[in-house]
DNA sequence: AGAGATACCTGGGAGC
DNA sequence: TGCTCCCAGGTATCTC
């Protein structure tokens, strides 16, 4: 499932071989995945051309030549490809961009809760104004422990919950806040505003370690831009413990326990993490 | 304001 | 085999 290191290597890809592309023609065929598809079709996009694709949190922004912008959102499923006319038309796949080489960015999401959608660009912020009160980015050299042990005071939900909070840190799923939890050797059912400030240090330097080795092991698997998919990339493989029902930690060989906060399964050493 | 629950959606797996 | 049920996930929205 794509999240911020998918997000970030998709972009990448992207802001090689999008821009100076224009719009030829829209083809959308699903009526909504998150919003409404259908807006598209009236948006008047042909003949604009894409300027730039720039990330924040788990959303790419792609700027067009009439100051407008696409946003896109990759949900749980979302997918991102650039193929040549004539490969059939995949069972999920609900819009086609047709580009002025010839080429069709096309957009993938089985379970629909992608985003796709044109919006404006807030002058004051240069984003569009949908991702007015995303917190800071988590790779920023704003989010330190400092940020986190402030941000975190009188909060009285657990601390996985927190750090997956979009409107503190943006683009912290499941996944890597379990990861990091555990290498931080942190309890997810720690009260937040209860954090010391050694705990938040640990706790940042662990997010941007495990972040950027997952963008550096999703890079690698993207060859060529034909196929920029959202998949997790090679950092499944080095998941510790997120997802390993029935397992022991690699570390102590203790029992992985699951509890479920914020509805969401969360995977922990009751000895490691305290 | 913050925290918790719920809805959205589909495919896959478990259990009968 | 086929049916039902549950689970996975991010985000918006609702309630308390």
């Amino acid at each position: 499932m794509p999240e911020l290191p998918e997000a970030e290597n998709i972009g990448r890809a992207l802001s090689k071989f999008l821009p100076g592309r224009s719009v030829c023609r829209v083809e959308v065929f699903s009526p909504a995945m998150r919003e409404p598809l259908t807006p598209l079709l009236t948006a008047r996009l042909e003949g604009l051309t894409i300027t730039d694709v720039r990330r924040r949190g788990r959303y790419l922004v792609c700027g067009l030549s009439d100051g407008r912008a696409f946003l896109m959102h990759f949900g749980m499923s979302g997918v991102v490809r650039v193929e040549p006319p004539g490969t059939p038309k995949r069972k999920h796949e609900h819009l086609f961009i047709h580009l002025s080489d010839g080429m069709i960015f096309k957009f993938e999401c089985t379970r629909r809760f992608s985003l796709f959608k044109v919006c404006s660009i807030d002058r004051a912020t240069g984003w569009p104004p949908e991702l007015a009160g995303l917190g800071v980015e988590p790779l920023d050299a704003m989010f330190d422990g400092e940020f986190l042990w402030k941000a975190s005071r009188r909060r009285s939900g657990c601390v996985k919950n927190f750090i997956m909070d979009n409107s503190v840190v943006v683009g912290i799923g499941n996944i890597y806040a379990t990861e990091t939890l555990f290498a931080a050797g942190i309890s997810p059912e720690r009260v937040a505003g209860a954090l010391t400030r050694p705990e938040c240090d640990r706790l940042v330097r662990e997010a941007k370690r495990i972040l950027l080795r997952s963008i550096e092991m999703g890079g690698s698997t993207i060859s060529d831009f034909l196929n920029v998919d959202g998949s997790e990339g090679k950092f499944a493989r080095e998941l510790l413990i997120y997802g390993k029902r029935g397992g022991v930690c690699p570390v102590c060989g203790s029992a992985i326990k699951i509890v479920r906060l914020g509805g969401r399964s969360s995977f922990y050493c009751p000895k490691c993490q305290k």
